[in-house]
RNA sequence: GGAGCGGUAGUUCAGUUGGUUAGAAUAUCGGCCUGUCACGCCGAGGGUCGCGGGUUCGAGUCCCGUCCGCUCCGCCA
């Protein structure tokens, strides 16, 4: 005998002995009849206890209430004409039960995972269980599962290694805050769970394995946010001989199939490729949203003598940037108060205010226009700032003008928020290769130098003198892969020599003594005979989450964690036992001390 | 570390200018209903208004502090 779940049963099984099993949706006694509602993850069955059934299995059914576990036998019939309906996946059939069990009871839940009521997510993650009943939570770790399927499948035709690295690891004071575990065996000293698998994976090229993958959990102690999860699931990939060109190749192709088998769409192919540089100029963030039309456009040139210091200062300042954003119809659109939101709403990115124009006609200049800024800017700049934006009349321009960092974060920044609420969003999936990272960036304080991929990204540079001269100048070999405005992955060709890894260390301010230290292993390993390789790591959650078009990671984490990093099912962090931190060297709990 | 929004019945929410016994829906429990399926009808029970302090004759409402949740900034090589 077969057991069928709910949701499973079609019309195909009209005449046949199933068997179903599920929790009781449902239960009311009419006519002489006994239904039970039974509901599986994805769907709901009725059963329909008939007159002819014995009376033992009539006394168990009227035993039962809401939130039973049973298992029931019957045989499947179509509904009787005019008791039908399309609401449930089985509505047009009925199970008639000739037997019973009641597997477990259980108390009246909190909320009932099939109800139409929303819950809140405090409430739903307390009781995950329950709402992982619920099949729209259901179907996204579905989804999930099948994903992970074709990435491997694909994979694994490609003759890639499956190798899983230690959670177990050292502590890398670069980059996120670690998690910390503490050793029993040495006292005083602790693992760290790994940030990424990345030193791992190189050490697996040195080893000849040639192409490796892991579905590799990774930690980092940073704040949450709604794309971002303590700890987080990648997709790991490291391939020896590859270049950069034929690596982005072949993740194309998995991305493709993987978006032909799961969502029935054809993506292009290639993808769109578009330098770092590209990518801040039109759009100021160097994973742009293509779905949204709006693009920075850049005046300073047309502003640095002007007697308007707001626009004349930063136009005039090497690290300075002006640029505007057109929106078509927006002066239309927007109210004067919708307009001082966006103002509210740059200024938590440090712009310290929102010019903007409203062209009310093009045809008459000035006179046409509407704005606070105008009367700082003589006609000619109007013009040729009205010409270079190619504004219409109905059109709103909205400047920029700051250290570049200002005016880009803050822009782009307005960008993505204009195209969500005047719905400028066009086409579903708009994929894009952003390359030719430069390879390090300034600190924000203007002190040393950071990498912006990596420490083990190859630079562009042909020897290590050339890349310390100016490394500011200096281009990496990196990619990342950009999905509607996210970071799905990114990836780079790895320093395969020691030379160029020391030279690196250098700019980065890490002296030998502390390179040796921290990736002495890696530096001993590059020794002997490194292949050429590179990678790209994905994320599994962030990819989830957009294919199922879910508002955040938790969506598609079965367990996940809050704002503050807590579990609220568990109350994970919690206090241990002094006994267990007694044997690992750990004298006490810290106790909050009064301060008077 | 910072900003915004929220916390009232099991759940989702309303609660006016500070003023009688804090409401609705749903869930739960009891009754009714001869094909129900978000059934329907009648009735009942159910509250630490997140927590602590303050102002006031009187606080769910005002003030201060604090905790929790969400979004964001910082942070996330």
């Amino acid at each position: 005998m077969r057991t069928y779940y709910c949701g499973e049963l079609r019309e195909s099984h009209i005449g046949k002995k199933v068997t179903v099993c599920g929790w009781v949706h449902y239960r009311r006694d009419l006519g002489g009849l006994i239904f039970l509602e039974i509901r599986d993850r994805t769907g709901l069955i009725q059963t329909v206890f008939a007159p002819e059934a014995s009376a033992d299995l009539f006394a168990t059914a009227e035993k039962i209430r809401k939130e039973y576990v049973v298992r029931i036998l019957g045989e499947v019939r179509k509904r009787p004409a005019g008791t039908e309906n399309e609401i449930s996946p089985t509505g047009k059939i009925e199970l008639v039960a000739s037997e019973l069990e009641i597997l477990n009871a259980s108390e009246p839940p909190p909320f009932y995972p099939d109800e139409h009521q929303t819950v809140s997510e405090e409430v739903r993650l307390r009781y995950r269980y329950l709402d992982l009943r619920r099949p729209d939570t259901f179907q996204r770790l579905k989804f999930r599962t099948e994903l992970v399927r074709i990435l491997r499948e694909f994979l694994d035709n490609h003759g890639f290694l499956d190798i899983e690295t230690p959670i177990l690891t050292k502590a890398t004071p670069e980059g996120a805050r670690d998690y910390l575990v503490p050793s029993r065996t040495y006292p005083g000293s602790f693992f760290a769970l790994p940030q990424s698998p990345q030193l791992f994976k190189q050490l697996l090229m040195i080893a000849g394995i040639d192409r490796y993958y892991q579905i590799a959990r990774c930690f980092r102690d940073e704040d949450l946010r709604a794309d971002r999860q303590p700890e987080f699931t990648q997709l790991d990939i490291e391939t020896s001989f590859l270049d950069e060109n034929a690596i982005m190749e072949l993740m194309e192709d998995m991305v493709r199939k993987l978006f032909l088998e799961l969502l029935k769409v054809e993506l292009p192919n290639p993808f769109l490729r578009m330098s770092y540089q590209e990518a801040m100029n039109r759009f100021g963030i160097d994973r742009p949203d293509l779905r949204n039309p709006l693009e920075l456009v850049e005046i300073a040139d047309l502003v640095k003598n002007v007697e308007f210091k707001v626009f004349a200062g930063p136009a005039l300042d090497p690290e300075g940037r002006v640029a505007v954003i057109r929106v078509p119809n927006g002066g239309e659109r927007l109210s004067r108060k919708e307009i001082d939101d966006y103002t509210n709403f740059v200024s938590l990115f440090g712009a310290k205010g929102l010019a903007y124009v409203k062209v009310n006609n093009r045809a008459e200049g000035r006179e046409g226009l509407q704005s606070p800024i105008l009367k700082f800017l003589p006609d000619d700049v109007i013009e040729a700032i009205l010409d270079r934006v190619q504004a219409q009349t109905g059109d709103i321009l909205f400047f920029g003008a700051d250290k570049a960092r200002v005016v880009n974060d803050s822009l782009s920044a307005l960008r993505n928020k204009l195209g969500q609420d005047l719905g400028l969003l066009q086409g579903q999936w708009k994929f894009l290769w952003v390359v030719d990272f430069p390879m390090f960036q300034r600190d924000p304080t203007g002190g040393h130098w950071q990498p912006v991929h990596h420490p083990f990204t190859m630079p562009l540079a042909e020897s290590p003198i050339e890349l310390e001269r100016d490394p500011g100048a200096c281009s990496s070999i990196a990619y990342d892969m950009v999905l509607n405005g996210t970071e799905l992955g990114g990836g780079s060709i790895r320093i395969h020599k020691a030379d160029i890894q020391q030279a690196v260390f250098r700019v980065l301010g890490i002296t030998e003594e502390q390179a040796k230290l921290k990736f002495g292993f890696l530096l001993d390993a590059l020794k002997f005979g490194c292949p050429p390789h590179g990678g790209i790591a994905f994320g599994i959650d962030r990819l989830a989450m957009l294919m199922t078009g879910s508002a955040s990671i938790r969506d598609v984490i079965a367990f996940p964690k809050t704002q503050t990093a807590f579990c609220p099912l568990t109350s994970a962090p919690s206090t241990v036992e002094p006994e267990q931190l007694r044997e690992l060297g750990i004298r006490t709990r810290l106790e909050k001390t009064e301060v008077i």
